[in-house]
DNA sequence: CCATCTTTTGGAATGCTGTGCAAATTTGCA
DNA sequence: TGCAAATTTGCACAGCATTCCAAAAGATGG
């Protein structure tokens, strides 16, 4: 039982059967070709009898467009980053691209072999999501001629475009709202990772604290997720370090921490104990949780990188977006 | 300040360049090729240097074998979801094959443009995931000569590979919890979705049910969400019908439907409430919930959608899957 | 009805790589 | 060293669609 996969339709076969040539087939799926009505109709129904569909491969081929935009993501099961590649694909396959997903989890080597294929796919554009491949590597495929967009990662990249999400201005504002609450003990919950973004909101909120004059504990328990934020709570309260407010670079870590700290250490929240997050995952506004946090404007990132690609990249400089504060219950107001 | 673009090395400049013909090139890039060791190294830098990398696009053009793997899925930021995707994606690459994401979210048109793309990339199969499309579309691909491959869809297509978790083991498994804990008011919690493995889930349990004679309540209050399990619970503990021990096709929905329960309602689980859940993800197992739930084993799953593809889809008959009982908390031992 | 201007059409070239085939080279062995 | 066998190499073609160009057809105007 063998497969008896058709082979695929082309160009000259539909021709053959309009009768007309291949150039009219092409013209017809061409946008912006000249062909007449008439022609067009034959061909349109030629296709629809013998199932013809343009191959990209080809066109992409001569066009030099493959209509591929490649996204460079590690940790898609984690809520910020499936979040974005949804929103990401969705606007991307509303202008006609087509998204190939490069997971970078895992070895540094199967890191480099995505990002090969990249160039191997010609793609249009590379988006990049943070974390994983080493600034390195992003050079390669500069230097081969790839558009290149790089979210929420500050390497000041020549010939790239980058799309930022400002985490001054919220480290900033958070460490207000702990002080407002009046917060004695601060503390912020951030992961060995050491993830631009990261790494970007773990160092705004020291430089803010320490303009302000407060002495605040940095915690590095493990990566990013739910279960460093639970053991860093179970760290910082089995010690004589007891936070009454913490800031996590993370929502999940936030997360893990309130649960840790309720769970095992009896901690209320946020009368005991207030904790803020970054990301807004679905998560953070569960009625468990009612995580006060600071929102990507994921939609708005999917706009930018649209417009990018349709602008041929001559955007000018970094794009810098706003976190938008989502107030919820796990700060004193 | 134009794009100065540089435009992509092809193998005709390499072989220039190397002091060889063409086909010495193709050759050194094709597995299997018949070279020596001598050009193979001439070759080798000659790219190098060039900065040379092989055009998938061309090559998918003669070897018929486009590298590209089409997965069709909707709902991408559920945790579910984005775990299956993320498995998948890893092993895929793994192999060689590249994934393309076609998000089936919204409209009906932008998924059925979605699958078009599946053929006119030539891709080597298409992975669907549940939801969205018709089967009449799925059809279409098929009669094109796609390789399909349906994850949890129980059409009945000729031509497809089908990989599918039994629900009705899992269904008949979590009845039987639910009675050994004592609950007499038993009720499924389930979704207007009515995707198939949805609807599997749903009347695998009802089945079972009326099988044991149990009377069991029937809910169907929005999309599979959170969001819907949580108003589940809110008509049913507004009314009359007060369930003692509910079974949610979905995690997500279980999760939901605790968060109201205890917070909105004082239900303790498992105590006044025992809960189970349906596909395990990551935040049924967080200190909050516990919840008791059937894993999907998503690693056998890739394992088997990467033998389909290896074997070139002589895998005979649907492949089922077991789903593994996960105890935790939330059911009365 | 003819000359002129548009629009449409087909032919041929282009983009890039894989591969069958025959020629050329190397290797193996006596 | 000489000959058969095994490798390696280059040529040319295939694979599919886009696009330039010139020719054909149609439309417009006098």
């Amino acid at each position: 039982m063998n497969k008896p996969i058709r082979t695929p339709i082309n160009a000259q076969q539909v021709a053959d059967r309009a009768g007309v040539s291949r150039s009219a087939v092409s013209r017809t799926f061409t946008e912006g070709a000249s062909v007449s009505e008439a022609t067009r109709a034959k061909v349109l129904r030629a296709a629809a009898e013998l199932g013809y569909h343009v191959n990209h491969l080809a066109r992409g081929l001569t066009s030099q467009q493959s209509g591929i935009v490649c996204l460079l993501i590690g940790e898609i099961a984690t809520p910020y980053q499936s979040a974005l590649l949804d929103v990401v694909t969705r606007r991307l396959q509303a202008m006609g691209k087509v998204v190939m997903v490069l997971n970078t989890a895992g070895q540094a080597e199967a890191t480099e072999a995505a990002l090969r294929q990249t160039l191997n796919y010609r793609a249009d554009a590379t988006v990049v999501v943070s974390g994983s491949p080493r600034s390195s590597l992003v050079e390669t495929c500069v230097a081969n001629g790839q558009r290149v967009i790089l979210i929420n990662r500050d390497d000041l990249l020549e010939g790239t475009q980058q799309i930022l999400v400002d985490s001054a201005g919220a480290a900033a504002e958070a460490l207000m709202m702990l002080r407002r609450a009046g917060c004695d003990r601060i503390a912020v919950v951030s992961s060995t990772a050491g993830t631009p973004s990261i790494v970007a909101r773990e160092v705004s909120f020291s430089v803010a604290a320490a303009q302000a004059g407060v002495d605040v504990q940095l915690c590095r328990f493990g990566p990013t997720g739910y279960a460093t934020g639970a053991e860093t709570a179970r760290q910082l309260f089995a010690s004589a370090a007891r936070p009454d407010g913490v800031f996590c670079v993370t929502d999940l870590l936030a997360l893990g921490f309130m649960d840790a700290a309720r769970k095992e250490f009896d901690r209320r929240v946020p009368d005991d104990l207030c904790v803020i997050g970054f990301d807004d995952i679905a998560q953070a506004g569960w009625a468990s949780y009612e995580l006060t946090t600071f929102r990507q404007p994921l939609d708005t990132m999917a706009d930018h990188i649209a417009t990018i690609l349709e602008s041929g990249g001559l955007v000018a400089g970094p794009i810098n977006l706003p976190a938008q504060t989502v107030w919820r219950r796990s700060v004193r107001p």
